[in-house]
DNA sequence: CGTCGGACTTGGAACGATCAAGAGGTGGCG
DNA sequence: CGCCACCTCTTGATCGTTCCAAGTCCGACG
């Protein structure tokens, strides 16, 4: 088998330089550098025997070089949560996987990193001293984000995934998805179809998150003109839990359908079901809460409420360019709509 | 609330560098990077002011000039595929996880790109040149790898998780994990609950991995002195197709079990007895392959293979410590064994 | 015809760290 | 006493790029 260098028939050995490119083109660095960053500033004929060169050669600028020169890295920091086995965990890889997407576009590459999950800053300042990375990306808001605080003290560029709950007069860039609406449109979707009395599982009251999902449920029931105490349910985020509360909310207020904050809590429903003897979908409806890949496998499948995570990724990349670019380009608050992905479990409309 | 700073009181200004600590201690530049990288050489009371000056002033190297001077950049590439919502995407994730943990603790840090999913080549190359990465971890080895001869032509430093199946004389590292045994091991455990018509569904024979764990089923049923013929199936690694094969493998075969070879299929599988009002795990047995999210949450819990991929990263930040360490200790492959995660769905044993 | 302005190019310095080699002091040994 | 080895620390050079200010060339204009 032959093998074919793709760009140049150099044999390894140390990468071309700025200099070597100059040297071929018969040019100085600075020259080379130009044609690289500013080819407008160059004469049409230069430029193009400057590019031959460099196609030539192959050359690439030493990233450690330009960075140690203009002190940027374009990097952008990214911490990870440690391996926890939940929907919280393939949600974050999907989003991951667009903000990768979308930082290349923008010249942008993603570092990776953890910290010690008791320490929401942990990791953090190592890297913004270091001058590792240029920016960084705050997702780990669940139990508020005391980073957003710090970073802005710091002056480091951030953008966060999740709104700032508790400060509402924080001024910096954060792009999130609408969970009340989400919670709200899963709602109405199964009032078209003829329930009346639907019942909410959610976290506990402490999580803003979902109070926020469970106000958009409150509000569609109350437009509606229908009742919703007796109805809601709030416990920990595990199908245990899922199940329970609907053995309890079945028991006691007889629903004939569930709206979950999360695919977790609808699966623990599903459970409950099975195990009575209730068809899912024809005899109680089950809507839930990611679009995970659990969602997706069961049967019968399971709808779900799913966010916007490639639009989140091209918003927060948008707000970096913003914060980085000259000349700064201040951006609030982003909210983002999601969509609801119908399956068998909201079953058919009810006569 | 009062925000106290956590390192120095010093407001943000031009972050500190080597000659400012050099001047605070009363020393000269190269003994305070002596201090930082080999104590060794200083005498204690010289170290000891160095380092209360480098406290004093929070002091980190610039990231950019020692990668400069050192020519490495302490970055490891990962080209993560475009997101398709399957199982391999958690596998990945926990993968991934467990690497930047790893990578962190031998001083390196993951950076994640992305390449057109149709050239297994693209990406790398720019990453390499701009001396951007030190090393790439290769993981997208499912249909062979280009990359692993490609980077090997470039002196590019890599582990492969994933054996070089096609190129048995390959001697870059690697690491992987042995289905076979995992699949055999997943047998043995349905034979030992008294099955003994035990059906395999896996992946299309052009897959090597997947003939791989077939093998492992085919061992253990031989071992047994038991039939195999006609109860083999290979398919798409879909939902449907799993539930596809295995009805017809239960009209024609009457397997007592399955074992599949990813969580998928054997979610097919599961609807199947459902559509046919078995039961899972006492009217027939099965087990599935990684452990994924739904095999967790599915009623009842699916009896799955799972791949040590905690070990794995340990394994692979080991062979890049010898890749990139002085002197280079080359190592070649590593196999590692997974284990088999028992629930409900192996059912009971068979009197 | 000389000078001026604009377009383009050039060499030198800087970014902040490490490498290589040298300087100063102390002690041991012939 | 003198030489050398050793330990400790300092000095100058360097990595490859971009910034800065000065230089060259050209045509145009007074």
């Amino acid at each position: 088998m032959v093998t074919v260098s793709r760009t140049s028939s150099r044999t390894s050995g140390p990468p071309p330089t700025l200099a070597d490119v100059a040297e071929r083109a018969g040019v100085s660095r600075q020259t080379v550098s130009n044609a690289v960053n500013n080819p407008d500033l160059l004469r049409a004929d230069t430029l193009l025997r400057v590019q031959q060169a460099i196609a030539d050669l192959g050359y690439l600028p030493n990233r450690a070089a330009r960075n140690l020169r203009t002190r940027a890295s374009h990097l952008i920091g990214l911490r990870i949560q440690a391996a926890q086995e939940g929907t919280a965990n393939a949600t974050m890889d999907r989003f991951v996987h667009s903000l990768v997407e979308t930082s290349r576009e923008a010249g942008y590459h993603v570092l990776l990193f953890t910290g010690d999950p008791t320490d929401p800053l942990s990791g953090y300042e190592d890297l913004l001293r270091s001058t590792a990375v240029d920016a960084f990306v705050v997702t780990d808001t669940y139990l508020g984000n005391p980073q957003a605080e710090w970073l802005d003290g710091r002056r480091a560029p951030f953008v966060a995934f999740g709104r700032p709950w508790e400060n509402s007069e924080a001024t910096h860039a954060w792009v999130d998805v609408d969970g009340a609406a989400g919670c709200e449109s899963a709602t109405r979707h199964l009032l078209a179809k003829g329930h009346e009395r639907i019942a909410w599982i959610g976290w506990r009251k402490d999580s803003r998150i979902g109070e926020d999902r469970r106000a958009g449920w409150h509000r569609a029931m109350k437009e509606a003109g229908l009742p919703t105490s007796g109805l809601a349910s709030r416990v920990e985020d595990t199908v245990a839990s899922g199940r329970e509360a609907s053995e309890v909310l079945l028991d006691e207020a007889a629903p004939t359908a569930f709206v979950c904050a999360s695919d977790t809590l609808a699966m623990g429903v599903l459970h409950t079901l099975g195990l009575r003897g209730l068809r899912v979908g024809d005899d109680v409806a089950v809507v839930g809460f990611d679009d995970s890949q659990v969602a997706q496998v069961v049967r019968p499948g399971l709808s779900s409420v799913r966010q916007p995570l490639e639009d989140v990724a091209i918003e927060v990349v948008t707000a970096l360019e913003g914060l980085l670019g000259r000349p700064r380009v201040a951006q609030q608050g982003v909210l983002l709509t999601p969509s609801l992905v119908v399956r068998d479990s909201s079953g058919p409309d009810r006569s």
